[in-house]
DNA sequence: ACACCTTTAGGACGCTCATCCTAAAAAAAT
DNA sequence: ATTTTTTTAGGATGAGCGTCCTAAAGGTGT
């Protein structure tokens, strides 16, 4: 069927021009530029700008949950599952000098403007959140958990913000050194 | 002279409004209605909306370097000083929770939608920076001053946009305290 | 009372936007 | 080959935007 092609393809390029100009500074103009599809053909697909977001939203959900699961195979140990979040950072380090982090960014726009989605794309910050608990619970701190994944989150979020409003790499990467640090000392001593 | 003075209360609402709702997403409209005056008239005070947002930012300026004088004189010791900036996150803490970090979110803004004047309201974290770098020096910490000044920014940063998202008001003073707790580390014992 | 400068109001303009509509093209089914 | 369904293109619509223009109102000095 080749609706549903299409209709990934809206949603992979709307996904991008979100992230890179923010949602209200992205029109349809410029995702049908991109997709190379008529700008009325859209409403065959989506029954407004609103829904693509609820469909780009749902599709970040979808990829970060796999990516979750990817780091859960990847490293064995829980503190190395953490490091895998730490560094995403460093992985994607020249995205983020350029238009921020993608969930903190998002979130805060759709707040701002009080956009009807905005506790969906909140849920992309509960979906690190509680997956960060549980690693730290399986670290042996049920009872910090919670806080420590906070914690983690709003290090994360500010180092990507500072980065890209000073444009500097070597921050990024200096900071992700000091959260692996602290992370350490989380780590029980066998 | 009365122009002055619309002048002010129209850069005051500007001001109010650009942080509450964003600046892209308030209109002329907006503004006018904030300070009960007519549209067109906009343009005795004004060359253009961007004009208005160098103004903002300006003033922001203002205030900024005042509030900084002032915590100099409040806070003797550098330490002092430099927890009075940790503690604006609990000094406004409401205004946080609704709409964020004033000098992040429309940093964010102004970055993504490349707007001409995204260098002028980095300004504003350079100038944070700049006085927590001397604060640092002051300490005793002159090598480390600068990303000790980055480290401090960015976990506030990402404290506001943490708690903003999740509406966490006890995760702010969760935060606050362990800054300062931080901060003592750096503290030279006598 | 008059002239002059400052400040204001509010309509007009042109543009972009999200949305809607309809007819044609493409594809699939018969 | 013909009918039916799916998918497309692109113009029309109306609202909101930033901006501009002009005439009137307000204030001040003579």
């Amino acid at each position: 069927m080749k609706k549903q092609k299409t209709r990934d393809h809206i949603v992979e390029a709307a996904d991008l021009l979100f992230y890179q100009q923010g949602f209200e500074h992205t029109s349809f103009s410029d995702i049908s530029d991109a997709v190379q599809i008529s700008r009325g053909n859209f409403y065959y697909h989506f029954k407004s700008k609103d829904d693509i977001l609820e469909a780009v939203i749902s599709a970040r959900m979808d990829k970060t949950r796999k990516m979750l699961t990817q780091w859960e195979l990847k490293g064995s140990r829980p503190e190395d599952r953490i490091k895998c979040f730490i560094r995403i950072l460093v992985t994607n380090r020249d995205k983020i000098l350029n238009y921020g982090c993608p969930v903190g960014t998002l979130t805060t726009e759709l707040a701002k403007i009080k956009h009807a989605s905005r506790e969906e794309a909140n849920a992309l910050f509960t979906l690190f959140r509680n997956w960060l608990k549980e690693q730290f619970t399986q670290l042996g701190h049920p009872a910090d958990a919670d806080n420590l994944a906070m914690h983690l989150l709003a290090r994360s979020q500010g180092v990507a913000t500072l980065a890209s409003a000073f444009q500097d790499a070597k921050f990024i990467d200096d900071e992700v050194t000091q959260m692996c640090e602290w992370l350490n000392a989380y780590v029980p001593k066998e």
